[in-house]
DNA sequence: CCTCCGATGTGCT
DNA sequence: GCACATCGGAGGC
């Protein structure tokens, strides 16, 4: 999923940062229960799982076959269209390499909301969230290109409390817009 | 119904 | 490093 492009409502960003979330095996995940919240996570992949938290919004794609539990939380990414889009949503002030750093922040900068909720990214559409192929950008984004050109980077997810040791964070080392880790204060 | 609390972000010390 | 805004999900009663 690194490097790839996720389009949301007239921005669209190079995804440079993610975690993996292993349902039922894994605690920390909302999916560690099974409940209305956590349900479409059980159904079929590359929809999108979105919840809110403290008052903004996360959104994860979801991963693995029909019936079995995972996702992928997307952290930060690098705005490569809709820029004056993103600015407006976040802040004019704010540097562009801050625009989508942080899960709240992405979702933000991409306006995305519960609406938005179990979309299929992989649907080819005019508006909404999906994700979209290299050539659909204009101008072509630098860094755009194989994914395995890039150096990446891996280590514990940030802010969990618990399983908070297994290296399921996964980011393009050195890249400008990836978000600080911390780490939970209870943490196991 | 009620309480607890978090896969956050921001600002201040 | 720490407080806190802010609010729905989850679970206890």
């Amino acid at each position: 999923m690194l490097g790839r492009f996720l389009r949301g409502h007239d921005v669209t960003i190079r995804i440079t940062e993610v975690e993996a979330y292993a349902g039922p095996l894994d605690p920390a995940s909302h999916a560690y229960t099974r409940t209305p919240r956590s349900e479409i996570m059980y159904g079929p992949p590359s929809r999108l799982y979105v919840y809110r938290i403290h008052g903004h919004f996360c959104a994860n794609v979801v991963t693995g076959p029909d019936g079995e539990a995972s996702a992928v939380l997307l952290r930060a990414g690098e705005v490569v269209d809709g820029l004056d889009v993103a600015l407006r949503r976040r802040g004019e002030h704010l540097a562009p390499t801050r625009l989508a750093r942080g899960p709240g922040n992405l979702a933000k900068s991409l306006g995305i909301t519960m609406d938005d909720l179990g979309v299929d990214l992989d649907a080819p559409r005019s508006r909404g969230v999906r994700f979209i192929a290299p050539d659909e950008i204009d101008p072509h984004p630098a860094g755009a290109g194989p994914i395995n050109s890039v150096l990446i980077s891996s280590g514990p997810r940030v802010g969990v409390r618990r399983n908070a040791d297994v290296a399921w964070r996964y980011w393009i080392t050195d890249d400008p817009t990836v978000s600080a880790y911390r780490r939970h204060p209870r943490a196991h």
